[in-house]
DNA sequence: ACCACTAAATGAATGTCATTCATTTAGGAT
DNA sequence: ATCCTAAATGAATGACATTCATTTAGTGGT
């Protein structure tokens, strides 16, 4: 047998980076394939898995040349973030009354970013100038507490105060079922252990929800108080 | 000059890991010091700078020793965060009404916590029998809302709703302070743009502080009226 | 006293990452 | 034609966390 000429030395998988050095004909990146790939392979792998090398590889890339596209994997993390704000439904703003239109909101960004809890540290402290899908998502939730009546001088916090909210149980969701199961501890915490027990028996629903129904129809209740 | 026989070759710093090989006379290391230590290195150099490498340079050890006592970097996070939970105020519980006592908890939590943002991940998941000391502390606070009236099966829901506030409401504190400036882009974003003006005119305090207050007023307000 | 066992150190790998750099190639502009 | 810049590759680099073999020190049993 002759040795093939062609053929790849091993058949493994498909679709290796077999592609010549230097510039190619056409750009086989963009931003936004990355972010569609980044998104795919989250999906996929989780964020364990998620490292530019395994980026690069479903993109039939050079880890490096992701670097000719953003320049850090934070970066990548930004531009998933911001596509994820654009998944979050804000069109209740423009067809509803603002109780619902918030309620609806709120459960929206919790369960998109309830699956992208690791983002949630990016997104805190990201300035809005880099992510302006999330500003337009801040723009239609703005326009819809103006709209309300609300006070000008308070949108700002109240939309902060839900945002910490939402975030906060983002993570709630992903937590273990028994993480307040306090074991051989249970005698040394009366008060607590009764409560978790009377939970389990009076409560409907995921623990999770119960909590973000009961602080959400709080928030909602006091600050649609607020408007004129 | 005969060569110094107990000297050092090296007198660039001191406490270098001059130990020699085998189990010392005294135990160096435990989870308390490890601990300590950990918490001081994080003050001192942030939670980028807090490496195992690093915590082992404090400690005037080899890194490799540090896992005889705990099992990952992970672990040592676990401890950081259960010692910070003792620093959280329980004591108005004991002393103050409800109200009073809520606040003054959540506040203390917060402000705990928004010096350790890089923890809240480690904490949201982790279950209770880790963490004793965070434990102790559910247990005050449940006692609190049990000896206030609040309903025993919605005792663990007011916490977790409160706890997930007081989380995202941690992040807030260390954003930028021009985190929603919009920059080039106000002109597409007009409701938001002019809600963040508005804010900085009226409002009084630190924009963190205003939305936390919002947000907090508003879950006492309403799970006060849940009592009995 | 002796011996086996276990605990607690050291120091030398290991393997996984993100990131950088030199090099190559393609296409557009002067 | 020539130059410049953009976009690939492939080969380092440098941090890290973590593991392993080895050494030494007490301890409990015989």
């Amino acid at each position: 047998m002759p040795a093939s000429t062609s053929a790849r030395a091993d058949p493994h998988h498909d679709a290796k980076p077999r592609r010549r050095v230097g510039r190619p004909a056409a750009a086989v990146l963009d931003q936004a394939g990355i972010t569609a790939a980044a998104l795919q392979l989250i999906g996929k792998s989780g964020y364990d898995g998620f490292t530019m090398a395994a980026l690069a590889r479903t993109l039939n890339v050079a880890p490096s040349a992701l670097y000719n596209h953003v320049s850090s994997k934070r970066d990548v993390l930004v531009l998933v973030q911001d596509h994820l704000a654009s998944l979050v439904d804000v069109s209740a703003f423009e067809a509803e009354p603002w109780e619902r239109a918030v309620r609806a909101w709120a459960w929206s960004y919790r369960d998109v970013f309830s699956q992208h809890t690791p983002l949630i540290p990016v997104i805190a402290v990201l300035p809005v100038t880099d992510a302006p899908k999330t500003l337009a998502m801040y723009e239609a939730v703005s326009a819809g507490f103006s709209r309300a009546g609300f006070p000008q001088g308070r949108i700002v916090s109240a939309i902060v105060a839900l945002e910490s909210f939402i975030f906060g149980s983002a993570y709630d969701v992903t937590a273990p079922a028994d993480i307040f199961d306090s074991g051989s501890m249970a005698e040394s915490t009366p008060n607590f252990t009764a409560a978790v027990q009377a939970q389990d028996l009076e409560s409907y629903g995921k623990p999770a929800d119960v909590a973000f129904n009961l602080g959400l129809e709080a928030m909602i209740a006091r600050f649609g108080a607020l408007r004129g």
